[in-house]
DNA sequence: GCATTTCTGTATCGATCGATGCGGAACGAG
DNA sequence: CTCGTTCCGCATCGATCGATACAGAAATGC
């Protein structure tokens, strides 16, 4: 019994998929689930759509992909900022990423986990409860970040975890919601220094 | 010359336009432009396809009209948080008034502004922008609003009345993309109340 | 009564939606 | 080479999209 040390058999396929995924995530971030046609996504993705539905199954995986990269992409200045030495740092750096990947010139405006299917049909329901999900769970990670600055004395003992966190995803969203609508990143990063200059706010 | 006193001729319309608009508003409030389909309209408006292209125009005209309907029915709170005696008031007005419309048991929950095409495909387009001025709008109105209190007094001379609207429609629209997740009221309240305890936040 | 105007129900339009069938092309294994 | 496997290009599937054509029904004006 030898264990195959051989590639896999057959034709290897002639495109490269993390850079047709990468595609086909600025599509669904820009258009949204609904908006983005598997025309437009095959177009941008270079492929047919035979081999968008051998390589990623079908529309509602591909975009699930599409988010699992969008969220250690884009989105990874989260994790990155939950690692701030301080509850105020982590915030500060949560809403500074949020306000430089949600108004980048080069990217979509907006956020792909808000805008991507906020509001949809029935058949967009399943897509729309994973970024309800997502969100959520971006939520959560500030939640224990900021229950671990209780914990450590950076926050006062009487405070929310819960409740802070909400706030700053609130802000965070609705950040989101007014790049998609092309409000400027200089005006809401002032907005941003605004809102922290309390902290915590409760 | 006499003013003509009687009727239209021809055969009287069979529904009532009233209900239809406001059912036609309760299904792209919930499922956004895109995901709302004719079939879905004309479906909860009772009626069929010819008589809503008769009475509406066609489906972007459909939804101007049923914004319209929501600016003034749901979204009326914000004409009256803006006539509140001080700006710490209309600003708990608009954000106590988002959340219980965005969160109303009996309604689709989130904001129409905001969930109703905040990215789209193509055909989208014109809808997309007429939300985001939509939003625009409501954000002039209550940087008016604060730049009154500037001159009244009721704010600090050197506060910025933009700043602040942008700091409160942020909220208030972070407060839309949660309700929509199925985030209770009881929480963005709570959130709000706690946001609104530092003012203004400048 | 009749003529005119408007609304409604049915049936259907071309276009696009997401998703596949199929045959040939391109690889590795033997 | 031949064989087995996989991928790709093309054509196309049924369903649904938004939007209309057409004829009959229901009102007013004469």
């Amino acid at each position: 019994m030898q264990t195959r040390q051989s590639g896999p058999v057959g034709r290897p396929r002639g495109f490269d998929a993390d850079q047709a995924l990468e595609r086909a995530m600025l599509v669904f971030w820009e258009h949204g689930y609904e908006g983005a046609s598997l025309a437009a996504l095959t177009g941008a993705m270079g492929i047919s759509t035979t081999s968008m539905y051998a390589a990623f199954g079908n529309k509602e995986e591909l975009f699930r992909k599409a988010l699992e990269r969008y969220t250690e992409g884009p989105s990874a200045y989260l994790t990155g900022a939950l690692g701030q030495p301080t509850a105020l740092g982590a915030a500060a750096a949560v809403l500074a990423g949020v306000v430089r990947t949600t108004t980048r010139p080069a990217g979509p405006h907006g956020c792909m986990g808000v805008q991507g299917a906020l509001a949809t049909g029935d058949p967009g329901r399943g897509v729309r409860d994973l970024l309800a999900a997502w969100r959520d769970d971006g939520s959560s990670r500030l939640r224990e970040r900021f229950q671990q600055a209780v914990d450590d004395g950076d926050l006062p003992p009487e405070t929310d975890p819960g409740l802070l966190a909400r706030y700053v995803t609130t802000l965070a969203f609705g950040i989101a919601v007014q790049a998609a609508g092309g409000v400027g990143g200089d005006e809401l990063q002032a907005m941003a220094d605004a809102a922290l200059r309390n902290w915590p706010p409760a």
